[in-house]
DNA sequence: TGGGTACGTGAAAC
DNA sequence: GTTTCACGTACCCA
């Protein structure tokens, strides 16, 4: 099993003490029970089957060679190095706010095909860009040097898996959006059947759910055709959780799920910190984030279902 | 009450 | 058998 061609992570919402200074293999053990950690792989991966092992390998032993990696600084997230930047992923709207809101990228990491090590990604554009090409060109942290121009494989790596976030891997090799258009993504709460959703938002604002919408979206405005748009642009790959259990397993074609499905005991949920952003990175300047969207998923939802634990994260963390 | 969002689920694809 | 796609809809907020 060699390693991936590309990689794309994505952590999320958390609440991190430190990233720097650590390695993931002296992690492994303590965090990775508590890290919510999604992971795309390439598309080689001639053993998927083994994908995801090999993804963990990869990231706590650095076996990885072009690896992105999303975080969210705003929860503390950023090293105690150069700061990479203002994030820009999914800038919280005036619903943000609200407590149904779940766990949201806030920003990027990308590992260096010849370290091995992290390298925050400044903003969602650039992190597009890398991810676009990773596989014909492998990040690497010269690459880096474009918006931190001391940077290089002696640095120490800007983040580690501390096990306070969730992690992702990205799909490598995603085209990035049109111009004017914004791929959302969204995490749903864990213990959801689905990890999470992509969204296109158009130009206009509108917002599209599958390549279904996008064509009919294209159809019924051309001039977006002339501009080159087409549905090559766009893609609804989602990053997979390093976190096996953060997505419920669906019973194989059972409508009465009930009978199946097991929920998870409180002890089971991963006990994610999904607490507010420890502003002090924030107040260090070390970041231009948009402030905390994120509210936690409280792992009394994981008792029941989905929907059923909004009412109770309302309930809970409201008001 | 209408619009937006997050989640569940049937069907299709793998 | 499992994953992904697509979309219906419950829920929440303004």
């Amino acid at each position: 099993m060699q390693s991936p061609p590309g990689k794309a992570f994505v952590m999320l919402k958390s609440e991190a003490t430190d990233f720097a200074g650590s390695s993931f293999a002296s992690h492994v053990d303590s965090t990775f029970q508590e890290a919510v950690a999604v992971a795309s792989s390439a598309s080689s991966s001639s053993d998927d089957d083994s994908q995801e092992t090999q993804n963990e390998d990869d990231l706590y032993n650095g076996n990885a060679s072009k690896e992105m990696v999303l975080y969210n600084p705003t929860a503390n997230g950023i090293v105690d190095s150069t700061p990479p930047g203002p994030i820009q992923c999914q800038p919280p709207g005036p619903r943000l706010s609200s407590s149904r809101v779940l766990p949201s990228v806030g920003a990027f990491t990308v590992q260096c095909a010849s370290c091995l090590k992290w390298r925050l990604i400044p903003t969602k554009e650039k992190y597009e860009e890398i991810r676009e090409h990773i596989l014909e060109n492998p990040f690497v942290c010269e690459t880096a040097c474009e918006w931190r121009p001391d940077i290089s494989c002696d640095d120490p790596t800007d983040i580690s898996q501390d096990g306070s976030r969730l992690w992702a891997i990205d799909k490598p090799n995603i085209a990035q959006p049109p111009p004017g258009w914004q791929r959302l993504l969204r995490i749903r709460g864990e213990g959801s059947t689905k990890f999470a959703d992509i969204y296109y938002q158009a130009p206009s604002g509108k917002r599209l759910r599958s390549m279904v919408e996008v064509q009919k979206y294209l159809i019924e405005h051309p001039q977006y055709a002339t501009e080159g748009v087409n549905l090559s642009r766009f893609s609804f790959q989602i990053p997979k959780p390093l976190q096996e259990d953060y997505v419920r397993k669906r019973p194989a074609h059972r409508t009465n799920s009930h009978d199946n499905v097991r929920p998870l005991e409180p002890d089971e949920v991963n006990p994610l910190a999904w607490a507010g952003p420890d502003d002090t990175d924030l107040l260090h300047g070390r970041l231009a984030l948009p402030p905390p969207i994120v509210e936690a998923p409280v792992s009394d939802s994981s008792n029941r279902p989905a929907k059923m634990a909004r009412n109770t994260i309302r309930t809970d963390v409201q008001k």
